[in-house]
DNA sequence: ATCGTTTTTGACCGTACGGTCCACAACGTG
DNA sequence: CACGTTGTGGACCGTACGGTCAAAAACGAT
């Protein structure tokens, strides 16, 4: 319920989804809603936020999981171009194209995103090092500014895939970061 | 007067501008500026073409201008580091804000999206073969994919700067994807 | 079964939206 | 100066917006 609200929001944009779109596609009652969330700001920014909690919790997740940190560095570029439709990719992602919209005229969101990158780039960093312990990425390398540059990238791919960009181009664009970001010693 | 229109989409987003907005900021009637452009999509598409093809054009003027192909590589991703207050960098770039905004509602706006990227990736794919030939980059490396990922790592770039980052870290962040994304043979 | 409490509903409100239209002003032409 | 033409302004329109609220339904405790 909230997920299709998530969804309404993600591909339509904050301002140009009605009150009336959140009620039709929850099935709620205006009255539930607003009783439940407050206004529509505050529905759209629970909704971030809550979109942003599990995405990271993912991120930890499959970081813990992963046989070896650099494999959740390569998944980490080039995911957004793994759904075979593309359509995923054509979604981009709801905190950037939020950021997008509304930076300007809703700190919160700003804020937010700040947050969020700053924690992927903390995760990745620990990927990274990991990934040196384990053989698979040279010790020398910066762990830390590695992860930033790799957040850039990440984030310029996703936004490529929200132009609808063919599938194929997007990831030869996320193997040609992958490939020039992590030197792989051995391979 | 139409640059006052361009910033006053660039800050707000696309539906949250309203048409009294548009009228406010170009001084403008109301019938002038419905006459001169049509409704408020026109207004703004034609804000949008405007401005990529300027930018298109100033980039393609930068490479004819500069001394050497490396340099524009280098300005074109800490270009958005660039100014001193920051301002330029937390309002990011209108065709990107756009894209994110209005991608899947408007199609027009993703293949302009598409068009502009590919324009620009070739300018920069040109760039880097004549850095090659001036000897400021290792011939080895594969021009195209390297300006794909530049751009990737650009649009990134600004994304981030979006989100009002820190300019410091975000200057970082530039650095660091120009060291990794151009090995630098001598210097 | 009764009653107090909580939730849900959708009618309703004021407002601001995008867009139309026409009276009028400014201007070029003779 | 007279006159057609073009451009301008803002009153005006229907609509859809975000948000409120009272009535009723659903629920739970006794």
């Amino acid at each position: 319920m909230v997920l299709a609200i998530r969804d309404e929001f993600w591909d339509k944009g904050y301002a140009a989804t009605s009150t009336d779109d959140l009620l039709r596609v929850s099935g709620l009652g205006k009255g539930s809603l607003y009783g439940a969330f407050g206004d529509k700001r505050s529905v759209f920014l629970r909704v971030l936020r809550e979109y942003d909690d599990a995405n990271l919790q993912a991120l930890r997740q499959r970081l813990d999981d992963a046989e070896r940190g650099i494999v959740l560095v390569r998944e980490f570029l080039l995911g957004p171009t793994d759904d075979p439709t593309g359509a995923a990719a054509r979604r981009g992602c709801l905190l950037a194209n939020s950021n997008a919209e509304l930076a300007v005229s809703t700190p919160d969101v700003a804020a937010e995103a700040r947050r969020t990158y700053a924690a992927i780039t903390a995760i990745l960093a620990e990927a990274l090092e990991r990934a040196q312990r384990e053989g698979d990425l040279d010790p020398a390398v910066d762990a830390g500014e590695t992860a930033r540059a790799m957040l850039a990238a990440q984030l310029g791919i996703v936004a490529l895939g929200r132009t609808g960009m063919d599938r194929d181009d997007l990831a030869t664009v996320a193997r040609s970061a992958l490939a020039r970001l992590l030197p792989v010693p051995t391979l």
